[in-house]
DNA sequence: TCTCTCACTTGTCTTATACTTGTATCAGAT
DNA sequence: ATCTGATACAAGTATAAGACAAGTGAGAGA
């Protein structure tokens, strides 16, 4: 069988795409180039790309260009997904199990973030392909939760649910060591090492309207964070001190100095 | 592969702005003068500035000008200021101290990664204030790594050293139990919890240039990440939870599918 | 002290150019 | 019949260059 142009040059596209030689943010090279690189019309190449296309690789606006389509154009950075949209996104078979859902006078910390002083606290076990992944603590503040079921919850995540336009969340990324709880439910062994997530998710007006802290086994999983653009230094980006004795309160002090 | 201009212009100013060249309440250079000194129209240089509004990083008054915008906390975490310049901020002496710095045979996974039979591996423990907060361990390709010297590894980072301009990192968030030799390095506990990071940093074109691994306390320290938009229906970008025995494989397979 | 003026700023338009994809046509090769 | 090459044109985008309105602030002049 004869082998078509536009074929072995969608081939060597899909080679450069997933080696990552074309980084978010940019876009391929045009149509004239790639014809002129490949020795090829643009037709061709038209019909390799409209091929990678097909596959969900890259994607083109007229006009400005192709790019790869696994890392949108858009992302300014930060604009980060979630994990549960992961999850849903992978195409494991996700399932919720609630261990506890009930109002409760809000923790310190909860009120200190949600501004109320009852809250709904919802503890669930997630589970991937029925193995237990995570152990997610949720508080909502009472005037939102009163509009959910346990029911509701075990089947749907929070945003869905939610009557809010979600805007931006800031997420706290640590390690601790499995409770004996957390041991247990995630089938790990007590005081083995785990990451531990607290999340602040505010709506479009910036009011915060989802606290979450999520436990995930460490041996299962870790972050995978795609820097597009590295600052000079070796030190991780998005890595803070903290210092328990001022850290975070002197985070706030700073805030209102201003 | 071409790249917007006002994207880098904007990269460049966030750059600026996060190293407090601009100080917080004091203006800008107006458009004109940053749009001479870019060489670029006001009309790029506004894109510029307006993308970077959206982050929240500055604002602007008709007829006053642009300024920072202050409060640290909205600042997209993602490209907020290194481990090192937040220390050197607050005030801390940062310290870095060589533990070992020799070439060897590359273990598989640096082989792996750098694509190198030899290499250089360097040891250091960085401290804040005389207290050591990291353990890194960065191997660099051996024809790299000829132009180092261990002084040189011990005043800078490899950012300032490498003669090659530095492209996008990968970077694995993990968390693991402290092994004996770090933990007596970290003045911890044998056993105690770890935040794990392993980065994989490129060169403009792709290659990479850098592979390190940071070991962090978890008591005391933690990441952020701060993400801008959490709009579920958008498809994930940079952050993945990676299941080990799966994921990585899964993900390659997934994309082919679609 | 008060007011006016003037230089400078951002906000918002135009117009022009070079480059991109989207689409169509026609001709030749296999 | 299908693939490929060559070409032309429409439509969208990024950028440049400039004009003008409106807001700001500082200094001149009363």
């Amino acid at each position: 069988m004869r082998e078509l142009r536009y074929r072995t040059i969608a081939d060597d596209l899909r080679r450069r795409i997933e080696s990552r030689e074309f980084a978010a943010g940019r876009t391929l090279p045009s149509e004239s180039e790639l014809s002129a690189a490949y020795d090829a019309s643009r037709v061709t190449v038209r019909k390799a790309l409209e091929w990678l296309r097909a596959e969900g690789l890259v994607d083109s606006r007229q006009g400005f260009g192709w790019f790869a389509a696994g890392d949108p154009l858009r992302q300014s950075l930060g604009r980060l997904g979630t994990i549960e949209s992961q999850l849903a996104e992978s195409g494991v078979v996700a399932e919720r199990r609630v261990l506890d859902f009930g109002f409760i006078r809000a923790p310190a910390r909860a009120k200190a973030v949600l501004g109320c002083d009852t809250v709904l606290r919802v503890r669930r076990l997630n589970l991937a392909d029925g193995e237990p992944f995570a152990r997610v603590t949720v508080w909502v503040p009472e005037q939102l939760g009163e509009e959910l079921s346990r029911a509701e919850v075990e089947r749907s995540s929070f945003y869905e649910l939610l009557p809010v336009r979600v805007g931006r969340a800031v997420q706290s990324i640590g390690a601790a060591a499995a409770s004996s709880a957390d041991a247990e439910l995630l089938e790990i062994a007590v005081g083995s090492p785990v990451l531990r997530c607290e999340r602040i998710t505010e709506d479009v007006d910036g009011k915060a309207v989802l606290f979450s802290e999520h436990i995930f086994p460490a041996l299962r999983t870790e972050f995978v964070v795609d820097l597009p653009n590295v600052d000079p230094s070796m030190a991780p980006t998005g890595v803070r001190l903290v210092d328990e004795t001022q850290g975070k309160a002197q985070g706030r002090r700073r805030k209102r100095a201003q």
